[in-house]
RNA sequence: GCGCCAGUAGCUCAGCUGGAUAGAGCAACUGCCUUCUAAGCAGUAGGCCAGGGGUUCGAGUCCCUUCUGGCGCACCA
């Protein structure tokens, strides 16, 4: 079916074609003047240029022609050249019927699906999670489940950061401590021990100290780095160690996104692209990209349309190790024999935008991707504290992704519990699932790339934008349809009729813009356009249940109408949120 | 120094690719619970869209410039 934009503009375009002009000014919007109408044409404005005419003649003229259209209440030309339109009720009516058989509610699944991988999460292994990894989380499930929901085939892949520099930091700091373990002796010549020399809590412990040495003892950094080659040069000993790290760490990381409700379908990590970097280096110096500068192996990647100088890409290290950009490339040069994909969407801070302008501009210099592969980099702001500063503990500390989850919970459930009594273990489940609206939509509602102020005390008060407020919503909406199936069992929910007043019409236009908003959200890759749209679907939704009182409705086929259609809200709603990554909670 | 991003109500944020009177939510103040969940609804008040120039019928939105803040500028990821 047809997004209402596309239907009205259409008809907006023949009455400017019969009237003498270019149809493509006829592109209709929602109105920014509810008082006024409900949608807008302003075509005429931008005609009036073109054929040297006054606007406000070519809107008459226009409106004439939409006279006794069946699709329009109302169609008035204003000045200067506005042309203002008011739905029938019983278009309005009709098309929220097709919507209501619909399974996604007009959305339009993409003629042409796409392959798209996207590249999110990004933990680390052997460091836990913490609040920086929040946002490349939530956020990137949620493009991928946009994506899917148009169609398209994404494959997301929480591309583990596990073969870089951290990994030389824990080798050495684990030799400083146990000098004696059979990895660290020149001649060791048996099977290496079947279980890590070291546990999920000591080994989170030992990077931050390691990290920290690192940046006072140079000779400590030097030995780091020397592992790090080793590791990747295949040096036994420590990929025996790197597997430990690895079978203690992943575990935890993937019980930590679980809890998030973040799903990946690759855990694949720097290391996979390993095999690829002999290739890729060959490769790079066979086309004459890459050359030697300062003991490093570089690749420019300037181009003429640049404002500035950009560094060249380093592809290797002048000690000969690989670095990021290097498993990046050879990362792409995998997912390109894999899965071919039409486009690649990388969620990451937004201060690592040049490197990622590099690799981008490597990979297509080199042919690694096609020129036509869309290669996107979706950069996040930071998440500050109420001062303003990047979000830290009480202490000062980074806080760790549990350790809020933790708490937000806790404060969820005593909310709860203020008002009402249930079950210790359904108020914990609930809380739970509010409690992760709370703080996916506290993100989620704000541009991406900007940074904001993750405010708890705000985020769980549950009032006007937030996660929980849509989630009341659609619980308020379930608990009518309940009752009203115990109290008419033998009922069903009728046709949506026309609207009886201006709140349910209000409500029946935000639902049948569905489609649209949907639509713009993923195409700028933008969730806090669903989120903005839900909001506004809240709202109209709320304002009509304020006055309307369905179940003591007489009018057996008007009430079976309402029925219909907040069952249409209830569906958008939960549609919306799935996309969010948000659960709804069947009681609050 | 060069470059990127931002600056909208006291606070936190929107603003649909240039349209009419710039919108929400907090916080403040008024009303509304014997009736489908008041985590709600209705309302009042709050603005030189950082400053200054332009472009045009029309600018928060486009261009130039100044100021303020954040970030980035080759062997970390």
């Amino acid at each position: 079916m047809d997004k209402i934009l596309s239907v009205l503009t259409k008809e907006l375009e023949h009455a400017f074609a019969a009237a003498g002009y270019e149809p493509s000014y006829g592109r209709v919007t929602v109105s920014n003047r509810p008082d006024l109408c409900e949608y807008q044409c302003n075509g005429a404005m931008a005609a009036a240029k073109a054929y040297k005419k006054k606007p406000i003649d070519i809107a008459n003229a226009v409106a004439e022609r939409l006279a006794g259209n069946p699709l329009f209440d109302e169609v008035q030309a204003v000045m200067p050249g506005f042309i203002n339109l008011k739905l029938s009720p019983e278009y309005l009516a009709g098309y929220l019927n097709q919507m209501a058989v619909h399974p996604k509610l007009g959305a339009q699944e993409a003629e042409t699906p796409q392959t798209i991988v996207i590249d999110y999460g990004g933990a680390n292994v052997a460091k836990p999670l913490h609040v920086g990894h929040l946002r490349s989380a939530i956020i990137g499930e949620s493009i991928k489940r946009m994506g899917r929901f148009f169609g398209h085939k994404v494959i997301g892949d929480v591309h583990l950061g596990d073969w870089g520099l951290q990994m030389g930091l824990i080798i050495e700091e684990l030799r400083d401590r146990q000098p004696e373990l059979p990895y660290f002796q020149q001649n060791f010549a048996g099977e290496y021990p079947a279980e890590p020399p070291f546990t999920l809590g000591e080994l989170e412990e030992i990077y931050p100290a390691a990290s920290a040495k690192s940046k006072e003892d140079e000779a400590f950094k030097e030995r780091a780095q020397q592992a790090t080659l080793q590791l990747q040069s295949g040096h036994p000993a420590y990929r025996a160690l790197w597997r430990h790290i690895m079978n203690v760490s992943l575990p935890d990381l993937k019980k930590n996104y679980n809890n998030l409700n973040v799903f990946f379908d690759l855990w694949k990590g720097e290391s996979d692209a390993q095999p690829y970097i002999p290739d890729l280096i060959e490769d790079l110096v066979q086309k004459g990209l890459a050359y030697e500068s300062q003991g490093a192996l570089v690749v420019d990647i300037a181009q003429e349309s640049d404002s500035k100088e950009l560094p060249p890409c380093i592809v290797r290290k002048s000690d000969g190790a690989a670095l990021y950009a290097t498993s990046d490339l050879a990362t792409i040069m995998e997912r390109e024999k894999l899965y071919k994909p039409n486009r690649y969407i990388y969620l990451a801070d937004k201060r690592q935008e040049l490197h990622f302008t590099q690799v981008f501009r490597v990979a297509k210099k080199a042919g690694i991707v096609k020129q036509d592969t869309s290669m996107a980099f979706l950069g996040f702001g930071t998440m500050n504290g109420r001062d303003g500063k990047p979000f830290k503990t009480r202490e000062g500390g980074v806080m760790r992704l549990e350790a809020l989850i933790g708490d937000i919970n806790r404060q969820v459930l005593s909310r709860i519990q203020e008002n009402r009594t249930v079950p210790e273990a359904e108020a914990m489940e609930t809380a739970r699932m509010i409690g992760l609206a709370a703080l996916k939509y506290g993100d989620l509602s704000n541009q991406a790339a900007k940074d904001y102020v993750f405010d708890l005390e705000r985020f769980i008060s549950f009032e006007g934008n937030t996660g929980p407020y849509i989630q009341y919503t659609a619980v308020r909406i379930q608990s009518i349809l309940e009752k009203y199936r115990q109290q008419y069992p033998e009922r069903k929910a009728g046709e949506i009729l026309a609207a009886a007043s201006s709140g349910e019409k209000a409500l029946m236009l935000e639902l049948a813009r569905f489609g649209e908003a949907m639509e713009a959200a993923f195409g700028e890759t933008a969730p806090h356009k669903v989120c903005q749209y839900i909001y506004e679907l809240s709202n109209a939704f709320n304002s009509f249940y304020h006055d309307t009182k369905i179940l003591a409705e007489q009018d057996e086929s008007r009430q079976g109408s309402w029925i219909a259609l907040i069952t249409l809200v209830r569906r958008a709603l939960g549609l919306a949120l799935e996309l969010l990554g948000i659960e709804i909670p069947s009681h609050m």
